[in-house]
DNA sequence: TCAGCAATTTGATTTGGAACAATCGGATTT
DNA sequence: AAATCCGATTGTTCCAAATCAAATTGCTGA
């Protein structure tokens, strides 16, 4: 069922100029004639596709999380877009990819072959509002990577997993039966993670250990990080 | 005329799996019928929209050149995107435009109204090439920002000012005739190059400074640099 | 032509993060 | 349980770019 695997984006309706067409995601009969909905699996670490490979089908991350990156001729690498539920990913401007795309953890995806998007309005408009939604993020990045210190980098990585941020009562304690929306999986290395945000390992461990000491976090097992004080670490980001 | 005014993707055709349509691109009546073509013209430095303005409209630069740019709660500034001939700009995923869009130099645009995008599958697929478009400068940007150093970064810069680079012969004197592709305009002051590279206006006056007494460039009246050595240049971009 | 001002350049100093170098800690293997 | 491995952490040093501070250049208008 296709619709199941266009969840991410249909809370964003609105009055914008260019945002897709949200009423066909309510009918989306029209896609799943055609589309055979062939899934594709994905290891931690496997490259789905690397730059320069040609450009030839859509993807959308129904489970598990991936990155795009890019490397420069001596190695350095930028990881440019995390991708998660929900996101798509295989776009190109010309006939061949600009970035790698590698999984972090175990992906599900969703293949779409180049004819079903472009012969499918449904498609196009869930597609555009993907890539707005990306340029968004994008531009947000660009700030953080030109104009923010390490402590604001790796804060705002951090207030960036936690979901429904910006809700009241992000000091209280837990609810009861509620998820613990405080403990964040990483499911990305020191070294992804410095990649991301344009930092060495170092910085990256540095910054987190003295989160720790100021008793703003507490680290479970390297890759879960109990946020103990949302609001202390949302300070930190630069942006309040 | 508007195929006029949809000019700068013309040349990004080929076999991608989701490019728009550009048969479409060459009979452009569907849309100046339904399109009254209203232009607007800017100053330099006159605000287009505000981050945070509500997003009502699109907008094609027709010619001029413009910046989109984000700012942090204490002032200090990023400067995500320059637009040039072409660019459209105005997109939104929300209600609101997520930067702000200025001028850098006298200014003529092309409006777009919200319903005349949506009705029009050309239109449609031209914003779609757009936004393909400036989400690999992004790309590119991202790697820029994140892990290129000071002299890397304003050589790219440079570099990104070269129309058909790429080309051979980068080295020879100038042609009869032909105009000087080697001289490039700035349009941009050092404070909004700065914004622009991640850097401060002092260490970009310094790369300058440098390169020009490395011999690779020549500064005109500041705001206009002569590239003496285009492959020089090229191999300081840390790509080559 | 000459103030006056703003933008740019240049110089001196500081500093945040990189680079280099151990060490630690948890997981896996034997 | 000991050995190995690998990612993460911590310590030290170094350096590129930021910051602070003049000096210079170029532009504008009287």
């Amino acid at each position: 069922m296709v619709s199941a695997t266009l969840t991410k984006h249909s809370d964003l309706d609105g009055q914008a100029p260019f945002k897709g067409c949200q009423e066909n995601f309510k009918q989306p009969e029209g896609l799943v004639g055609k589309n055979p909905g062939r899934k594709q699996r994905l290891s931690a670490h496997d490259v789905l596709f690397y730059e320069g490979d040609k450009a030839e089908r859509l993807y959308e991350v129904v489970r598990g999380v991936m990155m795009l990156y890019k490397l420069l001729p001596d190695g350095r690498r930028q990881v440019v877009y995390i991708l998660r539920e929900g996101d798509m990913l295989g776009f190109s401007n010309r006939d061949f990819f600009d970035c790698t795309a590698e999984a972090l953890t175990e992906v599900e995806l969703q293949v779409f072959e180049g004819r079903e998007i472009s012969t499918s309005p449904m498609m196009q408009h869930y597609v555009n509002r993907c890539l707005l939604s990306q340029m968004e993020n994008l531009h947000e990045h660009t700030v953080l990577l030109g104009r923010k210190s390490a402590l604001e980098r790796v804060s705002t990585f951090l207030m960036g997993l936690v979901p429904n941020r910006g809700g009241h009562g992000c000091e209280g304690p837990l609810e009861e039966g509620q998820p613990d929306t405080r403990t964040v999986e990483l499911s990305m290395t020191r070294q992804e993670i410095a990649d991301y945000l344009g930092l060495t390992i170092e910085t990256v461990s540095r910054v987190i250990s003295q989160l720790k000491r100021r008793g703003l976090i507490k680290v479970e097992k390297q890759d879960s990080i109990h946020i103990s004080n949302i609001c202390g670490i949302c300070q930190l980001t630069g942006m309040h």
